[in-house]
DNA sequence: CTTTAATCAGACAAAAAAATCTGTTTATAG
DNA sequence: CTATAAACAGATTTTTTTGTCTGATTAAAG
C-alpha cells in the first residue's frame, strides 16, 4: 500500500485540526486529543511535542497543562504541518523515483505528475485552519462512532 | 518523507517502462534492468516475478532467459502496474487517516482532496505504456550520466 | 552431456516507520 | 506542602519495508 502523508503526519493534521476545532487560546491534552481520535496516546503526544518545537503549537506542562495553537487558525496552513513532519520532498522529488529526474532530463510522467503535485501543492498552501474549522466540527462530531 | 509509491511500485513501473521501450516482444533479463535503471538486481527480480504473477509481464527461464511484457504495450495502463504492486488502497482511504472517512461523515478535505485523487487516477488509467515509449526512450538516453 | 546463464523459491538481514515503556520535570489544586 | 496530572526525554520494542543471500530449477549453447 501507498500513502500521501505518514501516519505520523495524519495523526499532527487530524490533532491540529482538532485543536483548532476547540477554539484559539484552549487547551487541550494529548490524553483527550489520543482518546478522541483513536491515536496512541504516547505517539501523538511525540508528535505534537515536535509541532511545538516547530512553533506551530504550544504547550504547557504540569496539571491542566496540555497543546494550544501558537498563531491564529489563519496563519496556520496545512502545507506548514506536513513541512513540519514529513517534510516537502515528495513536491520536489521524481515520481517514478529517477534520481536524476530534472526539466532538461524529464522521466516520462514529469509534466503530468508535475502538474498534479502543483494542484495538490498549492491546495495544502491555500487550506488554512480557519477555512477547515465547520467541517472539522462536523466531523468530530461523528467521531464517536 | 513521505511518497507516493512504495520503492517496489517506483521500481516496477521503471521496469515495465524499460521493457516497453525495448520494443514488443523483445526479452531483457534482470541483470540488465538491475544494471541501466541502477536498482539491487534480486529486488527488481522480485518485482518482475510478481508482475509476472500479475499477467502483466511473461518470463522466460534458462539461458538467455529474462522478462517481456505480457500484452501490447498499449495494453498495459500505469494503473495495473500500480494496481499489482501497492494495491488501490490509496485511491479510497481518508487522505487524513479518519477511518471512518466517507461522503456522508466526510473529513475536512474530502472534497477537495477527492477531486485531486480523482485526477491522479484517471492520468494513470489514461497513460498507456505505448503513449509513454518515445518519453522513455530519452529518459533512459540519459541514465549513463 | 556438460557448462552456463537465466528465473524461481524461500529464508534471512538491515533499515525505517510506528508504537510502547519508564521515568523525570513541572505546574496546578487541594 | 503534598498529591496529582500533565508535558518531556529518551530508550526500547514491534512491524513494515527494503534489500540480500543461498540454492534449486530450467533452458540454450557448445
Amino acid at each position: 500500500m501507498t500513502v500521501i502523508f505518514s501516519k505520523k503526519c495524519e495523526y499532527g493534521l487530524q490533532a491540529v485540526l482538532y485543536l483548532s476545532a476547540k477554539g484559539i487560546g484552549e487547551i487541550v491534552s494529548a490524553d483527550e486529543i489520543a482518546k478522541k481520535l483513536n491515536i496512541p496516546k504516547e505517539f501523538v503526544s511525540k508528535i505534537l511535542q515536535s509541532l511545538t518545537e516547530s512553533g506551530l503549537v504550544n504547550s504547557k506542562k504540569g496539571k491542566a497543562g496540555g497543546f494550544s495553537l501558537a498563531k491564529e487558525p489563519s496563519k496556520i496552513r496545512l502545507i506548514d504541518i506536513v513541512a513540519a513532519i514529513d517534510g516537502l520532498g515528495m513536491f520536489n522529488t521524481c515520481v517514478l523515483g529517477f534520481p536524476s529526474c530534472s526539466p532538461d532530463h524529464p522521466c516520462p510522467l514529469h509534466e503530468k505528475w508535475g502538474s498534479l503535485r502543483s494542484s495538490t501543492y498549492n491546495m495544502l498552501t491555500e487550506q488554512t485552519l480557519d477555512e477547515l474549522k465547520e467541517k472539522t466540527l462536523n466531523k468530530i462530531a461523528h467521531l464517536e462512532a
